[in-house]
DNA sequence: TTAACTTTGCAATAGTGTTGCACTAACTTA
DNA sequence: TAAGTTAGTGCAACACTATTGCAAAGTTAA
């Protein structure tokens, strides 16, 4: 993915495309699947954890990315679709590898409608499937 | 519930039933909904963190509570059913409120069956809805 | 160019989860 | 029942994730 392609992407969501926030838009879009906090520091050595956690907060904040909570410990990070706006209507399933810890988007599987008792209302949900992938298989 | 009643219960997942062990599941019963190391913490002042935590391992290793990762940064504790065996076929909906922070099971809604593509498998799912519950809104 | 604001790096801290070790309680078996 | 073995508990320490305050550096706008 082209930087200027990245940096009309957030502009588009309303954040400054700082060169921090760029090269980490971009390292989890090129990934293609979900990356925790230290997953990316890892990735590029010299570059602050707050730095990091701040840009995260910031794309979540504007739906740029949506948090992937898999039960490995630490909550990673994806990139959302165009339209997304990370309530339950654009979700979809994520599956947790418990061999190799990856966790992968199912764009392919939106999350099925629950019809919730009385009285509850929800704005967005988690669905989590644990298993093994085809590569690890 | 009465306590030997927790201890036969114990007793039946190969599970001694000590002291500690069947205050920790005599809390979570009764408390009706999914708690943290922390909340459970809190609940008796005088146990120790490590011991309660280590009593929730053994629970969980033999099915006797299944974790729920919600999202709120700890993960959380509730019973099982008598014949759960933690796997999917055996999994429900659960529901966190974001206002009051308190996670309940779901048990009327079984996580719905998707269809996973080829080459992936799965043994377990997590299925958390967030939003308001009755008393919060 | 200065002033105002934003972003970044550094350091410190809170909270959750986890482990080693020593002590004690409980269980086993001669 | 006494001695030996095993299991459970409490304490302290520690690892890791998440988070924040503050100051320096960079950016923007007048």
């Amino acid at each position: 993915m082209e930087n200027n392609e990245i940096e009309k992407k957030l502009e588009s969501k309303n954040v400054k495309p700082t060169a921090m926030r760029t090269l980490v838009y971009k390292t989890l879009a090129e990934s293609g699947k979900a990356l925790s906090l230290a997953d990316l520091e890892q990735r590029f050595e010299k570059v602050e954890r707050s730095t990091i956690f701040r840009a995260l907060k910031t794309f979540e904040e504007n739906f740029i990315v949506h948090p992937v909570v898999d039960g490995s410990g630490s909550v990673k990070y994806a990139v959302c679709d165009d339209d997304c706006t990370c309530n339950i209507h654009d979700l979809h399933v994520h599956f947790y590898c418990t061999r190799c810890g990856r966790t992968r988007c199912m764009k392919e599987l939106p999350i099925p409608n629950i019809k919730l008792p009385e009285g509850y209302t929800y704005d967005n949900a988690q669905f989590i499937i644990n298993g093994v992938c085809p590569r690890c298989d």
